[in-house]
DNA sequence: TAGATATTTAGGTAACTATCTAAATATTAA
DNA sequence: TTAATATTTAGATAGTTACCTAAATATCTA
């Protein structure tokens, strides 16, 4: 998982609308989708894409798949994203 | 400027490389190549997207074209990312 | 085990992105 | 005003991404 994955994945409006929802409470794929007009097919590849970037996991239960947050990466890429373009320190004007 | 535009104009290795040279201090777009085996009209796009991101300016001085970073602008983007990903409260486990 | 339900995988296509070379533009110096 | 320098713009191409439909897989229920 490197960065570029990370922010890549969070530069998409439909995935960060599905962080949105994973915020509140875990869900599985088919409740996802009904917050969206896409394809089911198409949701799973950006769920597909959350996941490689370590963002969301996700687990089964009987015939559904859940999907979660996973909070402690979300708050290791601020940092890390702090540390790349925060505390800038000019030495001209 | 949307959060899309900006995000993914930080996915990408090279532009956070050239994020962090002008961390340091400004540089024309010739010095900023220095750093790259790209050439000069690849990173001119590069610089191009940082700068549609708001991420950095540019000035003319002379022949070079000055660029720099919008220390600002960066601030501002932590907070709405932290916003948009940090902060979950998960009602399920 | 057969059928229904939930989701993913496969395969195709249109749109987008990164890169290159060549040409254009702006500025400075002779 | 001509030549040199710095940078951008234009145009082409290869690779990537997002979306769709159709097919495959996994689980549950009768």
């Amino acid at each position: 998982m490197t960065l570029s994955t990370t922010l890549n994945a969070l530069a998409d409006p439909t995935r960060r609308k599905i962080i949105q929802l994973l915020k509140k409470k875990d869900l599985p794929a088919g409740e996802i989708a009904k917050n969206f007009t896409m394809t089911l097919p198409s949701l799973s590849h950006h769920l597909n894409i959350l996941k490689m970037a370590n963002l969301v996991s996700s687990r089964r239960a009987g015939q559904n798949i859940i999907y979660s947050l996973n909070l402690s990466v979300v708050d290791e890429i601020i940092g890390e994203l702090y540390g790349i373009i925060g505390k800038g320190v000019k030495k001209n004007k």
